[in-house]
DNA sequence: ATACTATATGAGTATATGCGTATATACTTG
DNA sequence: CAAGTATATACGCATATACTCATATAGTAT
């Protein structure tokens, strides 16, 4: 089986890619992320990791679970918040690699 | 020169990149994009495609042109637009493939 | 010049969403 | 049971953005 190109994408597909890329379109979600790559956290942790109010931490970490993109785990009063979709790690380092040769591209003068 | 995992990302990164998953979480960005992959199209073309308004694709262009996803290229009256960002296809692979993952998922019955 | 075509944009409106404050829920301990 | 702690949520406000309609701009043709 060859690996198929871009086939059209439904009108359910397209709206689900869509949500998905919203969801990751916060900085405080893509923090979290960020502080998840070494590991499952707490609440507590997370809110001191990214320097966000707990009720606001907790918000988004509501909508990463709702999208599949963390997991919890509940150990007596703490929530622990891990990543459960492995194609998060290689989707912000293609990001990531783009916006760092964006960046390259400005500090030299942007004018093209 | 290894592969260097994930570094922290500065405030001004974040904010880029959270920007560029907003620019990517429109169904009708993700429309044009997908309509593009098959090669330059002009705005008649793609509005054909699309099934949007011309008022309404051509600013999503100008969107997806600002945050140097697209290229355009006048000739005439028309103006063409082509992916410029080589990094737009293989991150839409992966995000299609969680999707999809998630959609059979959910075809199985959610409830775990 | 006028008329025509293709594309871009300004204005207004409706909807979505992020954040802060306060409160609710869940669990533990005494 | 009450009190205390960790996490989640309801409400309201402010802002961002997608969409439509109308118009502006750029280029072509006569």
């Amino acid at each position: 089986m060859a690996k198929k190109p871009h086939r059209p994408l439904s009108e359910d597909a397209l709206q689900l890619v869509a949500r998905r890329f919203a969801v990751l379109a916060e900085p405080m979600r893509l923090r979290l992320i960020q502080a998840l790559f070494a590991g499952e956290k707490n609440v507590s942790q997370l809110v001191e990791a990214t320097g966000g109010t707990q009720a606001n931490v907790s918000r988004h970490l509501q909508t990463l679970l709702a999208a599949h993109i963390l997991e919890r785990r509940k150990e007596g009063l703490q929530v622990y918040y891990s990543i459960s979709d492995p194609t998060i790690p290689p989707l912000c380092d293609v990001v990531c690699g783009a916006i760092e040769k964006q960046l390259a591209r400005q500090a030299k003068g942007f004018g093209k």
